[in-house]
DNA sequence: GTTATGCAAATCGTCAACAATTTTGTAAAA
DNA sequence: TTTTACAAAATTGTTGACGATTTGCATAAC
């Protein structure tokens, strides 16, 4: 029960292949941390651990790869993807545009029953965060958007935020402050107000405003050293002969 | 010389690998309809072909298929996509959401070396069209658009952007008028003038009207039969047992 | 004449072994 | 002591073969 509300995953006409499962399993590590950034992927210990042959764990590589949650370097292996800065910066700033759009489309064709989907939502936020249960929390977050992208009605859009939102959730578990201060969703409460509220400016700057808070709350500020931390070696280390 | 301006494929971490090689030839193939939607992709005849083992044609599947391009059937195998009308709509809707986003950042940051990058290409559209040249015309001009995706300075919209616009192409391929008319390279020259006006709302205005124009140019009023065109099978022959 | 059943061919799914490459470790030479 | 060269180990890349599933066809039953 480590993933209360896991997304089903669909890939291509809408099927659900086994070898989902392995994706899933290697999804949720990435995103809960246990396999850090940096970390090498062996196929062939995974191969073991799951206990299928390495090509299902090459055909799992090739999507998260797709989903930049891992790095395949050519002769080398695969690598749990390290967002750099920049990295974070962008997708987020992908996500202002994004959601903006989504925002907007939604706003104007609210009616009850979508209204009551994003209420019943919130509710199992607040739920989340008041038992303490901060991953799941983080995941209902991302639900919430995702569920604000299921009701602009595109699937198209719904797709590729999906994936956003899976690489938000590892730039966050990468660059979160110590401190908690996990107030998403008093963002989303004031988002819910605004998407009823008929004006679709207004529902768009609050998006806006919630994903910049969002990134602030990062530490943006220096290069994270992931498992291989060559920076901080760098940094701690200068050369005593070159210098 | 059939693609005198096929763009650089890169996946994961930069590289170029060489089983691109075989998803760029795929590619080329669905976009200029050697490959007819429907078509079923036999493994075997394809590692044929390209001289290489299946596993390597497999892969050059998933990626295709993660681009919305072909279908994968469990135990049936791949079929080049045949976008449905609703899906064509949903990616030009899509679009309008995203190049939205993406004309309103360019106005706003346009500088000099922008605006030439941007002349110089509609000058090669120009060329094509005079040429003659309707399939580099077309590659011409959904370049232009990821080109603009590129001046937004946002990797993760611009890879996104240019899956849509590879789907694009193959709807347009699919649901194209008879009679080309293709105007599109006016659309562009409009959406330049826009561009350097330094207002963002024009700019949106103009791009929105665009895309509308390439949809409303599509013949979408009827499915189009494939190669199992069960649409209208369905239609045509109603089970004279049933009735 | 139509429907049902079973067989054969084709094709996909999976795997385990082999080859190529990279990395690591060791030792010799400057 | 540092650098270089070489060998061994680990890991990825690739292939061909085997089993499972689906499809098409022929035959038989109704």
């Amino acid at each position: 029960m480590a993933h209360p509300a896991e997304p089903q995953r669909f890939t291509g006409s809408g099927k659900l292949r086994p070898e989902e499962q392995i994706y899933q399993e290697m999804l949720g590590a990435i995103l809960d941390r246990r396999l850090e950034p940096g970390m090498k992927l062996i196929e062939e210990d995974l191969a073991k651990t799951f206990g299928v042959s390495r090509a299902r764990i090459r055909a799992a590589f090739l999507q998260l790869a797709h989903d930049k949650l891992i790095n395949l370097v050519p002769n080398r292996g695969a690598f749990v993807a390290e967002p750099t800065i920049a990295e974070a910066i962008e997708v987020f700033s992908a996500r202002r545009m994004i959601e903006d759009g989504v925002v907007r489309k939604v706003t104007a064709h609210m009616n009850d029953d979508q209204a009551e989907q994003i209420r019943a939502h919130l509710l199992a936020e607040h739920k989340a965060h008041h038992d303490g249960d901060h991953r799941a929390a983080i995941i209902l977050s991302g639900e919430f958007h995702l569920l604000l992208a299921r009701l602009a009605n595109n699937l198209v859009i719904e797709e590729f935020l999906e994936r956003l939102i899976l690489r938000s959730s590892l730039i966050i578990a990468m660059y979160e402050s110590p401190q908690p201060a996990d107030c998403s969703h008093d963002d989303h409460d004031e988002l819910l107000r605004a998407l009823t509220s008929g004006n679709p400016d207004e529902a768009a700057s609050c998006m806006a405003k919630h994903l910049d808070n969002i990134r602030d709350r990062l530490q943006l500020q220096r290069e994270k050293p992931g498992k291989t931390d060559f920076a901080s070696i760098f940094n701690r280390h200068p050369s005593s002969k070159a210098g």
